[in-house]
DNA sequence: CGCGCGATTGAGTAATTTCAAATCTAGTGG
DNA sequence: CCACTAGATTTGAAATTACTCAATCGCGCG
């Protein structure tokens, strides 16, 4: 049930009585998306952060040659957006596009606000999600000025091994910033 | 004073009233270090967070080969650590040293979740910047995948000027991710 | 079966690194 | 105030690495 992982999720940060649950999951909506649907378009706005409940997003940014580069997957757990977009209120500067069908709980700003209003402890939950984010960031900022891609790629599987049974190698490459053939030549 | 520059820092996403800010106050420490100080060791506990009153802080990993790598420069109204560690409780796998004279106020985790339980709306105003720690670390992961060295460089050179007049080339050289003679054949 | 997508391989080219040397600069002590 | 030195920057040349472009291979699905 989606709502029950949602509500885990949230749990082992901090503990939810059954009302403040429905309190939290009435600043949610609901959606389901097929593979290849587009949740957050370059150029228009980010209305909503996500959760995904089941499935695989990436975040994807083109360059002045309209390359695509993977700048996040999303999988089972994670939350993701434009943030920048999202709070800001700017349009898009990335795209968020589902690699699986997927399942996601969506909220909005005006709601996130509000809910960070109605229920304070919600507002730990987010400040911990956001660290961890700022964190794992910064991590990925330090494989790219200390490791070779060879080593960011054994980083990886190891860390994430059922992401290279669900997406193509090529977009493995295109996260690690090398291209296929090259990541071809490394792996082999 | 270094005081007022905490709270007008604060206080452009909260409003906070002199008791609020002197509860605030009263959970950091103040320290002035000189020009090579380190304020995080590699190898040692982490033992704060640190918001840089004045001064200059850059946040270093070194690589399998001793070689030095620039994941954060701080300057003033930064917020810095190796965060990983100061949560986790982990050794510090960074250092963060000074690269001017620098004054800080410091504030450790058991106070830094005492502040948070003592007054939530400091909460939101460290979400707020999370969120922005995190949206600054994605742009950089987003400018390893999109942008050459030069462009990284015009960026930087434009974001942050001053940073040009402070730090040695090398410098840059290493936060940008190239070596110090690459830099050097970009900018001529 | 054949098409399309992904993965691999090869060859040539472009970019970056490394190592070495030369030059320049700022701060120190005499 | 000058000379000196350590650090910073630039330049050169060779070696390495990754990229692009092209061709080929493999596999699953209609």
């Amino acid at each position: 049930m989606p709502e029950t992982i949602l509500r885990q999720h949230i749990e082992k940060i901090i503990p939810l009585t059954d009302d403040e649950f429905s309190l939290v999951l009435s600043h949610f909506t609901f959606e389901k998306h097929n593979k290849r649907d587009f949740l957050i378009r370059k150029g228009q706005a980010a209305k909503y952060v996500y959760f995904v409940v089941s499935g695989l997003l990436q975040l994807v940014s083109d360059d002045d040659k309209g390359k695509q580069h993977i700048v996040a997957f999303a999988m089972e757990d994670w939350w993701e957006s434009d943030y920048f977009a999202f709070f800001s209120g700017n349009k898009a500067t990335m795209s968020l596009q589902c690699l699986e069908d997927t399942v996601v709980f969506c909220i909005t700003l005006s709601n996130y606000n509000a809910l960070c209003a109605a229920l304070p402890k919600i507002e730990h939950f987010l400040l911990v999600k956001s660290n961890n984010g700022h964190i794992a960031a910064q991590q990925r900022i330090l494989s790219f000025l200390t490791s070779t891609a060879k080593q960011r790629y054994d980083q990886l599987l190891k860390r994430y091994p059922s992401l290279f049974q669900r997406v193509p190698k090529k977009l493995i490459a295109s996260y690690l910033g090398v291209s296929r053939e090259t990541l071809s030549r490394l792996i082999s």
